[in-house]
DNA sequence: CTTTATTATATAGATACCTATCTAATAGAT
DNA sequence: ATCTATTAGATAGGTATCTATATAATAAAG
């Protein structure tokens, strides 16, 4: 059951509207993560399905580090979360000839395979998404929000 | 340090810009936590902030329940963040007179000293995004989002 | 009235995320 | 060569979030 579809925003009437923004997009990023889960087959997290389609996309391998960095998640949070990918046979490691700290993930077939059931599970939502909000320039919107997603990250 | 203060977005060139939006979201909403986090007085969290001028804005008690709906989060969640507040003396209890399954929740007077404190904390760091973007509409942006949020909500 | 259904909140068990810290291994300095 | 600093990753402890379930109290039905 929806909650907030009848009120016109999350926010109250006197607070600013970036401050606004910020209240939708906490509850975007909570709602969204709720709903992909729900149907992502193979009990895959929002965090893991991410990682997956990551070094699917870029097709290579690379370090917890790497993986850290470019999720923009704290490298204890990606240990945690390739763990996990792991622990499910999705990923594997491959140890570094040159340097024994470091490991390099690597996506197995069972991780390529459940990442392309996925993508195709999350198509329609999208497309959903899209069908819902006629009108809306989402290029324009993506612009804007991540200039305000490189302030917020060079203000840390 | 900045990780993706160098590309142009979160995203891969491939990606629908729905998805890239998503993506987007997923990370501000982190950042954001951990910025806001970082600088708010005693030890408070956004989702205890959220709370505290929610009440205070509504000049109102509600239940646990109200809120956790107002908030759009599942009651336990609201149990719990309701429960660390009462643990710091922020918010009291008021028990229902005709029902004693129901808590009131009302914001102490502590409560009311820290949340100024925090909305103080805040002020500057929304004035300093919002210079960071210059010319960017976020009273429309918002609306774009409030949109998503519902259709997103309705679909759950 | 007693039994059943509903409602408000709490508890249990997961995952994700954080910061702080520890370990192991590499690199640098003297 | 040895001592120190840096780096990769793991571990510990904490909050937020979820779902599923338990508990308690009210409401409804018979």
């Amino acid at each position: 059951m929806p909650k907030y579809a009848d009120k016109a925003d999350a926010g109250l009437p006197g607070d600013p509207a970036l401050f606004k923004v910020m209240t939708e997009i906490s509850i975007i990023a909570n709602l969204a993560d709720r709903e992909f889960e729900r149907r992502m087959p193979g009990g895959l997290t929002t965090a893991q399905f991410g990682v997956l389609n990551h070094l699917l996309r870029l097709k290579a391998q690379q370090t917890i580090g790497e993986i850290a960095g470019a999720m923009q998640v704290a490298q204890p949070t990606m240990s945690s979360t390739v763990k996990r990918l792991h622990e499910k046979g999705y990923v594997e490691f491959v140890p570094d000839t040159k340097d024994r700290r470091v490991k390099h993930v690597k996506v197995t077939r069972a991780g390529r395979a459940i990442r392309d059931k996925a993508v195709k599970t999350i198509e329609p939502g999208l497309a959903y998404l899209k069908e819902g909000t006629p009108g809306a320039d989402w290029d324009k919107i993506l612009k804007e929000l991540t200039r305000l997603r490189i302030v917020l990250d060079a203000a840390g």
